[in-house]
DNA sequence: TATTACTTTATAATGTTTATAATTAGTGTA
DNA sequence: TACACTAATTATAAACATTATAAAGTAATA
């Protein structure tokens, strides 16, 4: 399925720069994958936490760090405490629910002119963008209207 | 001039909500106003320590709050350590260096059709977005090029 | 196998932000 | 203006996420 097809081609990825494939990372990166969620470190941490008693919260800290730099993962950092990881895939933005907290991938092609106009008007070389919707998900719409 | 504007009607906006006017309170909305750049906390926390000097970070953090809840102030978190407060003007965007962290406002009309596209495709009930503009500013990119 | 470099672990440290309790100071009313 | 009430400030400690460090372990290479 494609599910794996993606975590083999993460491996691939990491294998081509070098970044040795230990367990951990193998599980670290499965994990991210299979969820569909956008977890914290700290999610990820106690999703392994059976599979591997002694890992350190470290270890998923820095091997989030090593999946960000060769562009594996996507460090997302709204207003709350902790960042949230995710695996990156196609270009898309996310929609995020004010009220639980959800996430729910929008795609949506890029807003080039945006950029375009930004590094005219500012003169700054720009290299990409960030974009977050904020609203109400159905369900708790639902759970309000009562 | 306008900046004393702008001050007076926060003022009044505080007023009318029932918020104290503390003479802390004045400080870090003047101070808002007056800096053009995006402050941390902790740079308003320095920024007040010659005026006054017994004044808590927790003061700082406590109105920042409150003036957010009040829509005075925009909260920013970007992947750094710490959030950044923005007093509330007009809409407009943010483009900042990857360099050295400058943040230049970048007016543009709002991205209605994009929460009305989310809004569609994920059911959602759309509040507002957020977008930001990553790239390297003029003077980074003249350093560079040495 | 020996060497080397990289990873993990355990732990401590850092830095930002929030909570608490005691003190102080604004604000509305007499 | 003075009083009483309530909210805000201060000082401090605590919570929390994240990073740094050093020691031990593991994989890769010659």
């Amino acid at each position: 399925m494609a599910v794996s097809h993606q975590l083999k081609e993460a491996l691939d990825t990491l294998k081509e720069t070098g970044v040795r494939i230990t367990p951990q990372r193998h599980a670290i990166l499965e994990y991210l994958i299979n969820s569909m969620s956008h977890p914290t470190a700290d999610d990820i941490y106690k999703a392994l936490e059976g599979k591997f008693p002694n890992m350190s919260v470290a270890t998923v800290y820095n091997n989030l760090r090593v999946f960000r730099e060769v562009g594996l993962v996507k460090e997302l950092t709204y207003g709350d405490s902790s960042s949230r990881f995710d695996f990156i895939t196609t270009h898309h933005y996310h929609v995020i629910c004010e009220k639980c907290g959800k996430i729910v991938d929008f795609h949506y092609p890029g807003l080039d002119e945006v950029e375009q106009l930004a590094s005219h008007v500012t003169g700054f070389k720009v290299s990409h963008h960030r974009m977050e919707i904020y609203g109400t998900c159905p369900d708790c719409a639902i759970k309000e209207a009562h």
